[in-house]
DNA sequence: TTATAGTATTGTAATCAATTCAATTTTAAA
DNA sequence: TTTAAAATTGAATTGATTACAATACTATAA
């Protein structure tokens, strides 16, 4: 726990419970969490815990680079802790999100060299293989 | 008007006027509008045009082909022409979004070969040209 | 300790893109 | 013309997000 509270530090974040706990459910529980999710996950843990303040810490928490909103085919923003940049592969047919472990080499496009470029966003859609077995298994 | 009847023939879509229109608007007009922006652009055109019709039509489009849903950081739902695929630059400070002419070359990732990868998007964010001159213009 | 100011959290109301759905209109085939 | 299918319409609703004012908490100075 000590350990959330020197990473918001290092991100210029004032180290509160809710924060910490947050921060932790990013780090070890679910992957790729919508404010709702985070939400029902904790409010038994802080009782009175607001789902403004959820969408409030997550704010904060892109703002200081700690976490970045996903950009996946959702409705619901998803957040992902920002520390290792990585490419996502999301499955049209169950909605699954998988992770690469490292970002795709990517050659930056000539056009945009004059742009200051900050960040990439890599996402992959199609089918995955678990909904491709089970389709392959119906389908005779 | 003819070439745009063809092209959603191409696509197994009937052609429509509206239909016709909102592709012709892709096409011709605005670069990456939203449903409102093509609303707002055909009602003085087409006085009985429901923005439902124009939601509808952009699923369609989207459905067989023709268009897709840009992933921007946006509220709104961008569309795009499928035809060309091609990555974006969005200016995080002007919100406005820059195409590359190509497909800038990716490695697929080897842990994404065991699913079916249908579709790639690339979006760059930062700080455009215009926006960092002025910014430098400003700060001394 | 107490007062005070700044920060964090809360809860309600409002916003707004998107969807639902039943009614209506249009189109094309019989 | 009759009829059925497809396309379009518009009102109501959904649901994620934001705005905002009230309350609670924290830290520091008197
Ligand atoms: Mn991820
Ligand atoms: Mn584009
Ligand atoms: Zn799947
Ligand atoms: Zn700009």
């Amino acid at each position: 726990m000590e350990k959330h509270a020197d990473t918001l530090r290092n991100h210029g974040i004032k180290p509160s419970l809710t924060r910490m706990l947050i921060l932790s459910y990013l780090t070890e529980e679910g992957s790729h969490p919508t404010v709702e999710e985070i939400y029902k996950a904790l409010i038994g843990t802080i009782p009175t815990l607001s789902k403004t303040t959820v969408y409030n810490t997550l704010h904060l928490f892109t703002q200081k680079k700690l976490a970045r909103a996903v950009m996946l085919k959702d409705q619901e923003t998803r957040y992902d802790l920002a520390a290792h940049p990585h490419a996502h592969f999301q499955c049209l047919e169950c909605n699954t999100v998988y992770d690469t472990s490292a970002f795709p080499q990517l050659s930056a496009p000539e056009e945009f060299l004059k742009h200051t470029v900050e960040d990439v966003s890599i996402l992959f859609t199609g089918l995955c293989q678990s909904c491709r077995e089970k389709s392959s298994h119906i389908e005779q």
